[in-house]
DNA sequence: TCGGTTAATTTGTCTATACATAATAGGCGA
DNA sequence: TCGCCTATTATGTATAGACAAATTAACCGA
C-alpha cells in the first residue's frame, strides 16, 4: 500500500479525508450512546485494520477527539470514552458594530463623553493595574435603527494604546477601533443583571429600575491591561445566546 | 536524519515536544505583535529548515494554530496571521451542585413541585418538539450554606428519558442526575436579565422587582430534546465570569 | 491586450517506519 | 507474601517520501 490516497471508488462520492471520516464515525458512536462513557475505544492498531489505513491516520483522528475532550487516552491502558463534561458553552460576544449590522439594522454611535486624565484610584482598580500613567475615559451610545441599543463605558490605558489620544473615533467606535489597532492576548468577561439607574434609563430610553444585562470586559496584552469596558443592555430587549456541541466544531 | 527524536542535549532540559515548541514560538510572535495581522507566516519548508525538523512536524504546529484561528492557511498562497477574531469566550456553566461545592459552601436542594403530565402546547414550545407524549415538570430550589441560591424550573421529555419517571431525586438534583444518566450531544443557552416576580422573590428571599439573571438551556440528544431548564439567579449575588485566550488552551 | 493554457508553489493528506514513554502484568527471588 | 525487575502493550512523537488539490504566476497565441 504505497499509494498516497485511498484506492476505493467511494473516494469519488465522499471527498472527505480519511482521518475525518474515522473521526466522525467514532464521534457518532459516542454521541449515539453506542459506546457509553467509560467504555474502551479500540486500540490504534485495531482501528488501523478496521479502516484499512495507517496508524498515523487513526492517530490523527483519535488525537483530535482527545483534544476535544470526547475521549481520554492513556499510554499502555488505551483510549476511553470520556464522561460528559461540565456544561461549557462558547459565548460569542461580538463587536457591537458587527453585531448590529449582522442583524440587518442600521448602525450609528455617538460619543457622549470623552476625557483624558491621570489615572485615578478607581481607574487603576477597574484596569487592575498599579496607579500611574494616563487613561482615556469614554462613554458611547450605540444605536440600532436609531433606537438606543447599548451604553458603553470604557477606560483605555494610554500607556499601552498611546494612539488613542489622537483618535477622534469618527468612523469606528472605540471597541472596533481597538480590535483593529491593538493585538490582544487575554480577556475576561463578567456578566450580571442589574437595575437601570437614572442615567442608563435615560440613555437607553427605558423606565428606571428596569432589568439590564451588564457585560464587563477587561482585555490584556500579555500582562498589561489594554482596556476595561462595561456594556449595559436593556434586559428585555437583549439576550446572549450560544450553541454547543461537545467536542467543539469537529463537524464544521 | 533517520533518528526518531531530536539529537540535541537541550532535550534533557526541555521535555517539550518539538511541534509544541514551534507552535508556542509562532504563537508568541503573533501575540506580541511581531507578526501583525495579515502578514505572511514563513512557508512550511522554510520553517522546516529554520527549526531543523521534518515538514510533518511543522505542519502539525501550523495546523493547530489554524484550527485555533490564529492563522489562516490557503494552498499555494501560504499562511497568514489572522485578523483578531470576534470576541469569543468560553462560558463554563457548571452543574449547580458542583458549582456550589466548588465555592466551598454546603449544598442542599429541595423539590418544590413535581408533576408528570401529558405534554401541553406550552411544553412543546419550550422543548421545541411537536406535541405528544409525556413530560415531567419540576421546580427545584438550590441552597448554598442554607441561603437560596437559584430556582430551577425544568421540563424533561419522558420519551427520551423514561427513567426519570421512577426517579425521586433524593441524592442528586435533576440536573446532576441527567448529566450522569443521559449522554447529550447539543445544547443551547440563552442568558437574559429580568425582574423578579412574586414567586421568584419569595423563593430567593429577595425584594420583588429586583434584577435577576435568567439562564435557559435546552439540551438535545441528536434531534430529540432531552430537557429544557430555566435557572433564575439573584442578579446582585450571582455573576458569570469567563477568561479567554485567543487560540484556546494551546498552552495548558 | 485579452484570454486561456501551462508551470510552479504551497498546503493537505497519507504511508511506512522508528524509537520513546508510560503503565501494566507477570515472574522471580528473598 | 512482598517488593523488585522485566516484558509487553498502547500511545506519543518524529522522519522521509509521495501524491493530491488549489491557486497563483508566467507564458503564449490570437
Amino acid at each position: 500500500m504505497a499509494k498516497g490516497k485511498a484506492e476505493s471508488v467511494s473516494e469519488l462520492v465522499s471527498p472527505l479525508p480519511r482521518y475525518l471520516e474515522i473521526q466522525r464515525d467514532l464521534q457518532a458512536r459516542i454521541a449515539s450512546g453506542q459506546w457509553i462513557p467509560g467504555s474502551r475505544v479500540p486500540a490504534e492498531h485495531e482501528l488501523q485494520a478496521q479502516y484499512h489505513c495507517s496508524r498515523m491516520t487513526v492517530n490523527k483522528a483519535l488525537s483530535a477527539l482527545a483534544k476535544a475532550g470526547l475521549i481520554i487516552r492513556r499510554r499502555r491502558s488505551g483510549s476511553f470514552v470520556a464522561m460528559p463534561r461540565s456544561q461549557e458553552t462558547i459565548l460569542n460576544i461580538q463587536d457591537i458594530k458587527a453585531e448590529i449590522l449582522a442583524k440587518g439594522k442600521a448602525y450609528r454611535f455617538e460619543i457622549l463623553t470623552r476625557q483624558e486624565r491621570a489615572m485615578t484610584t478607581d481607574d487603576a482598580l477597574q484596569l487592575r493595574v498599579t496607579p500611574g500613567g494616563r487613561v482615556l475615559a469614554l462613554s458611547v451610545r450605540h444605536f440600532a435603527n436609531e433606537h438606543p441599543f447599548v451604553v458603553e463605558d470604557r477606560l483605555m490605558n494610554l500607556a499601552i494604546v498611546p494612539a488613542a489620544r489622537e483618535e477622534r473615533f469618527v468612523v469606528s467606535p472605540p471597541g472596533t477601533w481597538l480590535l483593529d489597532v491593538v493585538p490582544w492576548t487575554n480577556a475576561e468577561h463578567v456578566i450580571q443583571a442589574e437595575l437601570a439607574d437614572q442615567r442608563i434609563a435615560t440613555l437607553l430610553g427605558i423606565p428606571k429600575k428596569s432589568a439590564c444585562l451588564a457585560i464587563e470586559r477587561r482585555t490584556w496584552q500579555g500582562d498589561a491591561t489594554i482596556t476595561w469596558v462595561r456594556l449595559t443592555y436593556p434586559g428585555d430587549r437583549h439576550q446572549l445566546t450560544s450553541h454547543f456541541r461537545p467536542g467543539g466544531p469537529l463537524i464544521p
